[in-house]
DNA sequence: AATGAATGAGCCTTCATTCAT
DNA sequence: TATGAATGAAGGCTCATTCAT
């Protein structure tokens, strides 16, 4: 049909502008942060017209929710792709190596950073990060029951603080990236396997 | 002497004002963060005039960056304060649940975040944040080598790797409570002493 | 063409705006000086909100910049069209009376006084004064050969300093404007034009 | 009598810090116009408090209008001194070279450009420069009448109108000062010297 | 869909002036 | 006499947002 091949390159085209705004906005919050990029960077970084964007977007809070929506639906995308076939602890210990590399990449985390920021004081955003986060615990859950298949079971309590704390250690290192620039990579990842091993499994 | 009297105060009296209105920042700076507060409101939390903040600090630059230095030595003094007499494992693993219990509080937590923020763009306040590590690191080297004074010594990076790791479990459990408000602290402290004797003595 | 009508205004339509912005900025300067001139007058007076005006200036300072630089070239157009055609001592002596009543005309002279305190602190003010100048000069140089064909030619310095003379004439009579209000133009002008002709061919 | 030993020195010490306040103060303005100046540079440039300023003077405006003053005695009084004993024409063309280099002289003129400047827009100010302006030409019309010895008397007019000539010479010259920092001094001397005589006796 | 002109509130900062000591 | 702490009113400038085209 003709509506169809003329509709869809049309709705394509709009979820391109979008995505187009979604990306110069990430890339102008990674250098400037939330408050301090303005809509006239972000509208020169997207190649078009300030006032454009608030055709794809009601307000620069909106920009901002939907990249926190999106860099959270990313990460969880890493996650999955990363341990998706496997799901077992030897995947997480081989792709550590993978995960400790983009912890301590600072163009994956400044964004987080300013989230975590933004989420410390606005709610919805904390809103956001909690819901992801579920998800998060979800697939760790199996992970580290599959891992303990030999062991006595743990109780969901239990389950969850391990969980939590592996989060930590992945998310404290993307800290330590700013804090402590010459950590050595080398040096931490046997530590950090072995590390996980031990909460998964002691 | 009465001039003893009289003089020291008035010296105590620009020192007060000075904490009074980083006491105050830090409050603005906690609620809304260091861009989004404002001058104004920074003045009103601390009782006085807008204009009056400029003979005790040059610009809002300036307050950020004394905040940030104070809240660094606030929290190397806390650790100091924890660990001075003892320096053992023994010492570290006892006052874990202090420190999680730190880390959970969002009061405490807000700033740093604020304070990562901003270092991963600028790269004076990074300079900051490194400073402060560098003592950490001191100090964390250490506990270490006196907590394996049965075991092998470890090279110097190896040293720092660990003292890394453990930072980063309570930087990262500082996240967890907002990405995770549910986060049960009984379950996680057992979990979370564990990890750090294996961090240290493994 | 439709295209010709519909774009040319527009890029008139800007130039316009800058202009609207100028005058009303040279009003406000005459009235207030530089310094004393807000901003949110000059927008008042252009009819156009402050922030409008930073479209088609950086900053303030480029709204003096712009207004000296219209302002020095003002002079020059005047002083050319006056002489043009003939560029002859005759002109110039006749021209005279138009002159003078220039000079003694404060709408025209309270910027110029502002100029001339701007650039005797800001040294980029003063290359614009002097720019100007330099044309000036060499216009003059034209009319004193001119007026000196059956005189023995001048080195360039003297012709020079003749010139700076009778620009001086001119400059320091719409001072005399504000420190002797009663000033007699009928008494001066002929004295004024006994004293270029002396000047040129003494 | 001790009351009279003791009060002098104290109204003399009083007077004192008024001129310590008046240098400091000329010194800024000129180097930042009378706007730009801030009292605190003044307090500091004369080695005083803020605060205390206000016990010699009411406001910034009463030192400007002091520094005006002061100013234009100055002036007069150098011109006094120049030409008292003789009051002739050959003194006029003999200090002619004192008063170019005067005219020349940037820290003599910029604020006087600053004067004329304010004088343009306040009409108080105006009329001390008027007020001064008037002992000048009463200074002049001597001169000119007595190098006039020999020649038909002048009109009041046709005096007052010379006058301002050759005060606009010398006012002009100090713009020029500024317009053309290329100014050969040893060029426009005679040249200036002959126009002078050429104004008075012609 | 797309532009960018236009607005106005609000921000950081400066400064003349006052006042307690 | 002398200080400098304290105020509050502007000032220049930025920026999210709207709207006519």
């Amino acid at each position: 049909m003709s509506a169809n091949s003329a509709d869809l390159p049309d709705i394509d085209k709009a979820e391109l502008r979008r995505l187009q705004v979604l990306d110069a906005a990430a890339a102008c919050f990674r250098l400037a942060g939330f408050h301090a990029a303005s809509m006239a960077s972000i509208a020169k970084a997207a190649g078009m017209s300030v006032g454009h964007i608030y055709h794809y977007f009601a307000n620069k809070e909106a920009i901002i929710s939907a990249i926190i929506d999106r860099e959270q639906h990313k990460q969880l995308q890493v996650i999955h792709m990363l341990l998706r076939a496997e799901n077992t602890i030897e995947a997480l210990i081989e792709h550590a190596e993978q995960g400790l590399a983009d912890s301590l990449d600072l163009s994956n985390s400044a964004l987080n950073f300013e989230m975590i920021a933004e989420a410390s004081r606005n709610p919805k955003v904390a809103e956001m990060l909690q819901a992801s986060n579920r998800v998060l615990h979800e697939f760790g859950k199996d992970i580290i029951t599959k891992a303990r298949v030999d062991l006595p079971a743990l109780s969901e309590e239990d389950n969850n603080a391990r969980c939590d704390l592996i989060i930590s250690l992945f998310d404290g290192l993307s800290m330590r990236a700013i804090s402590n620039p010459r950590l050595n990579t080398q040096a931490v990842l046997p530590a950090l396997q072995r590390t996980i091993v031990q909460i998964v499994r002691s």
